[in-house]
RNA sequence: GGGCUCGUGGUCUAGCGGUUAUGACGUCGCCCUUACAAGGCGGAGGUCGAGGGUUCAAAUCCCUCCGAGCCCA
């Protein structure tokens, strides 16, 4: 034997050890991902976040997901791709920038206010991807991406040429929603709904037409005034003619069904445009345009003498004048939400504006979605119901600076849109020219658009990025997208939309998606409530294991509640496991498994090792189901209870004070449980896992090479015998019934006992049960001195439940009746008849289970009653 | 206003047709028993949100209501 003594500290020390593995890892290179591999690929969509500089909690639970699927995936012999990139354009950066240098993005020149964004982006990366690396998540740094630079969004300006020319993006003049104070267009996405109070205004247009509007400023662009169809009391308006206040123009009344009667009077004014219905009627019913809003948020022209007011400014004045014309009849205040920008909450305006759009296909993708399997399932619904809501086609367009650049000039001459060649790629039209003349009419002479991309158009390519579309596709559709479920309408769905227009195929064949952290009140984490929690600070108190527990312990797709306890309990969990591996290093120091110790195994090492084999498959199944609670707990259940609580107590003595065959049948089983045991954990606890593999490597006398390149144990079958179950449980139960006998006799549980004798149908190994018990304990061959009757025949409704359905009750009654003869009569013979319905019907005993009562005569011994044995206490 | 999810001991939670409803935290009692007192052993504590229905059998399926949360209009 060699000399492996090793001195295990008592305390786990999570901090010192996370950071000690964070830095031996870095020089590693454990996760690369190589597409030469022969093994099969498993490629990770992983979410690009958006630099803010800080990774929240949200963030976290996502990628700890990330992680253990990424780990178990690798230990299970897949090439496993983790990449990740960073979405960075986007008006929040403009904004933060601004600010940070105190200027105005108009105040310098594109490129010098770009370059700012870019610095600031840069800065935030590195921040984030400390808190990545202390976290130990298991990236591929050398894929990451970064959409800002000309690598990444090269790859979308190609995407939109294709779909350009493939007539999935067009121009055209369409309401688009507005957002005054960014000066920007903006998608539905990225709209909000703020709840609030406000005036509905009774207006009288005529004596017969009094409409209600929360929005009397847009009465200038009033274009038609609607009713229901089976409103009685205007039917006789319908098709009049009536005179708009406060202007010269002129609106009809027409009827339509989504006109609401029980809101205001009834009647309402169709503007272009107040809101979203006033879009679909205007659509709906062929009305006129009158815009009389700006894109600065003044009124124009249109509005006649409201020229060059604004919104709120306008409002008062139209009051004034509706007022002074006795046109005001009532007013009431009422809740009423108003769409709002996502950035900086100001109201939004509906406008009408050419732009940029990309066609939505609805049926196609609705098609296509179901042939991704969604995890949990419901979520799909999410994208149908937000699909099939859809009115508009997608705005791509916008008035920023720090996003990719349209590619695409307007000649000067004849007004011929040209879009870039992809060859011409990467280009920014405000700086490059076309390299051939105007395809329309020849001339040389163009404007670049100054308009910019949306940032999705950016990230909604990013499983294609990763497989190294546009130059070639190495594999598609990738294996998974994991994401949360607040951006199903959003990144979801548009990466689905884009991958089905540029390959006509599917992203992903698998989408897991995460729910939202909570606070621990139960509420959304946010400022106001003051219920943010950082992963820094988790860290910082009990490590990343824990953090990483506690993101395990929610169901997929279900929102989680932060709690510190949780985190707490992961931590203790770390402090029992170190105290298995300190108990089992003991014992293994001087041990080297050969194949023949295997038959040295005694009843409770066969039970234990069945069970940990039912625990692998248990957790292979969790785990490729995504379910990651259900693995965590089966692996910490194990590992304290039965293994730790019952299994070592059982073997103690024999380890300590047995036979040298009997301690190999023993230190077997250590070494196989607690090998699988900690490559089980490793997906979920990185840290503690390589701490308690070098320990473990060291303690066997094997060369260490990281728990992570191990694989996953697999489940070994001639090791799952439900007899050694049987025969484990039964010790167990023995055991336990011993313990609280002591227990109840006021005795230490190691207190001695003169003699423990059992009889059991089911032959047992008490060898451990003897040392456990700290008795001598004998295996009776039969059961001398005591009687023993059928107290009570118990019925198995699994059984009879199906087999009689509605008679049930009464054969149970029947049986449950019977005398003490009868039972005895029955259980001899196996079947018995009783009456039920009127009918006569035979039952087998075996459909019950027999409850025994056996007394003993002797004073000194205690009798413990157990299922299926009697133990005999000496005290 | 819509979609989705969820209401299970004091708190959080598993189970989602079939014996006595899982576990954690908390709580009470005993024990420092050669891995662990941030531990071990034992106990108490639940009409499974309410009401109807389906079924021999419902925490589990269906309906209604009440409540909560998330995403949205």
């Amino acid at each position: 034997m060699n000399n492996r003594s090793i001195t295990l500290e008592k305390e786990y020390k999570a901090l010192e050890n996370e950071k000690k593995w964070m830095e031996v890892w870095e020089g590693m290179d454990l996760y690369y991902f190589d597409w030469k591999s022969e093994k099969q690929r498993y490629i990770i969509d992983t979410p690009p976040p958006y630099p803010t500089g800080s990774f929240h909690i949200g963030n976290t639970l996502n990628w700890c997901y990330i992680d253990f699927i990424a780990r178990y995936k690798r230990m299970r012999g897949y090439e496993v791709m983790f990449p990740q990139g960073w979405d960075c354009h986007g008006l929040p950066t403009e904004v933060k920038v601004e600010e940070k240098h105190g200027i105005s993005k108009n105040d310098v020149p594109r490129d010098v206010f770009r370059k700012l964004c870019i610095e600031f982006t840069e800065e935030n990366i590195e921040k984030m991807r400390e808190t990545m690396k202390r976290m130990g998540f298991s990236i591929d740094w050398s894929k990451e991406y970064i959409t800002m630079y000309p690598e990444y969004y090269s790859k979308t300006q190609v995407s939109f040429v294709r779909m350009f020319n493939k007539g999935l993006i067009y121009r055209a003049y369409h309401p688009v929603i507005h957002c005054p104070r960014c000066q920007t267009t903006i998608a539905l996405a990225e709209m909000e709904y703020k709840s609030g109070k406000t005036e509905l205004n009774y207006i009288k247009f005529d004596e017969d037409v009094v409409i209600a509007t929360t929005r009397p400023e847009l009465i200038p662009a009033c274009v038609a005034i609607a009713v229901h169809p089976e409103d009685y009391r205007y039917k006789n308006l319908v098709g009049k003619e009536v005179r708009i206040p406060t202007t010269e123009y002129r609106a009809k009344v027409i009827e339509d069904e989504e006109v609401d009667p029980e809101f205001g009077t009834g009647i309402v004014m169709i503007c272009t445009f107040g809101d979203r219905q006033d879009v679909k009627w205007w659509k709906k019913h062929n009305l006129e345009l009158r815009m009389i809003l700006n894109e600065d948020g003044k009124l124009n022209e249109k509005a006649g003498k409201y020229k060059g007011l604004t919104i709120p400014e306008a409002r008062k004045k139209i009051l004034e004048d509706l007022e002074r014309e006795g046109r005001i009849l009532k007013k009431e205040e009422i809740e009423h939400n108003v769409g709002v920008c996502w950035r900086c909450k100001t109201p939004v305006e509906i406008i009408a504006e050419e732009q940029w759009f990309v066609k939505v296909e609805k049926e196609k993708i609705l098609k296509e979605a179901e042939r991704i399997e969604w995890i949990p399932e419901h979520m799909l619904s999410r994208l149908k119901a937000w699909v099939e809501g859809m009115e508009w086609d997608w705005v791509i367009s916008r008035q920023r600076i720090f996003a990719t650049p349209i590619p695409a000039w307007y000649c000067n001459k004849c007004g011929e849109v040209l879009v870039a060649k992809e060859e011409w790629l990467p280009v920014d039209p405000t700086n490059d020219s076309p390299k051939i003349p105007c395809p329309s009419c020849g001339a040389f002479d163009f404007r670049g658009e100054s308009d910019v991309l949306d940032t999705w158009m950016d990230s909604s390519i990013t499983p294609l990025a990763i497989v190294g579309w546009p130059e070639e596709i190495k594999e598609y559709p990738v294996s998974l997208r994991p994401q949360g479920h607040d951006i199903i309408r959003t990144w979801a769905f548009y990466t689905i939309l884009r991958s089905l227009a540029l390959v006509d195929e599917i992203p992903w064949h698998e989408i897991v998606i995460n729910g939202m952290v909570l606070g621990e009140d139960g509420r959304k984490m946010s400022k106001s409530l003051g219920n943010i929690i950082s992963p820094e600070e988790v860290i910082s108190k009990y490590g990343s294991d824990a953090l990483r527990q506690w993101a395990a312990s929610g169901s997929t797709g279900s929102d989680v509640i932060f709690t510190w306890k949780e985190v707490v309990a992961a931590t203790r969990f770390q402090q029992k496991f170190w105290s298995i591996l300190r108990f089992a290093v003991n014992h293994l120091q001087d041990y080297t498994p050969e194949p023949e110790d295997a038959e040295m195994l005694r009843d409770a090492d066969r039970w234990i090792l069945s069970r940990l084999n039912r625990i692998i498959a248990e957790a292979i199944e969790a785990m490729d189901n995504y379910r990651f609670d259900e693995a965590l707990k089966a692996i910490r259940s194990f590992a304290w209870f039965e293994f730790a609580d019952d299994y070592l107590e059982l073997v103690k003595n024999r380890l300590y004070a047995g036979s040298d065959e009997e301690k190999r049948g023993a230190k077997f089983v250590l070494y196989k449980a607690l090998s699988s045991m900690i490559r089980m954990l490793a997906p979920f606890t990185p840290f503690l896992a390589e701490e308690c593999w070098d320990v473990f490597c060291k303690a066997v006398g094997q060369d260490f090479r990281s728990v992570h390149l191990q694989s996953y144990p697999e489940v070994e079958e001639e090791f799952i015998s439900g007899e050694a179950e049987a025969k484990g449980e039964l010790i167990r139960s023995i055991l336990a019934e011993i313990r609280k006998m002591k227990h109840d006799r006021g005795l230490a549980l190691n207190a001695p006992l003169k003699k423990v004798m059992i009889y059991s149908q089911q032959e047992i190994d008490v060898r451990d049960l003897a040392g456990a018990v700290n008795a001598e304990t004998e295996l009776l061959a039969e059961m001398p001195e005591i009687e023993s009757r059928v107290k009570r025949l118990k019925p198995k409704y699994s059984i009879l439940g199906p087999l009689f359905r509605d008679k049930t009750k009464e054969i149970v009654n029947a049986v449950e009746n019977l005398g003490e003869n009868e039972i005895n009569e029955f259980l001899t013979k196996g079947v018995y008849k009783v009456i039920a319905k009127g009918e006569e019907i035979e039952v087998k005993a075996e459909w019950f289970d027999a409850e025994i009562e056996k007394q003993i005569e002797g004073r000194d011994v205690i009798v413990l009653e157990l299922g299926k044995a009697s133990v005999m206490v000496e005290i």
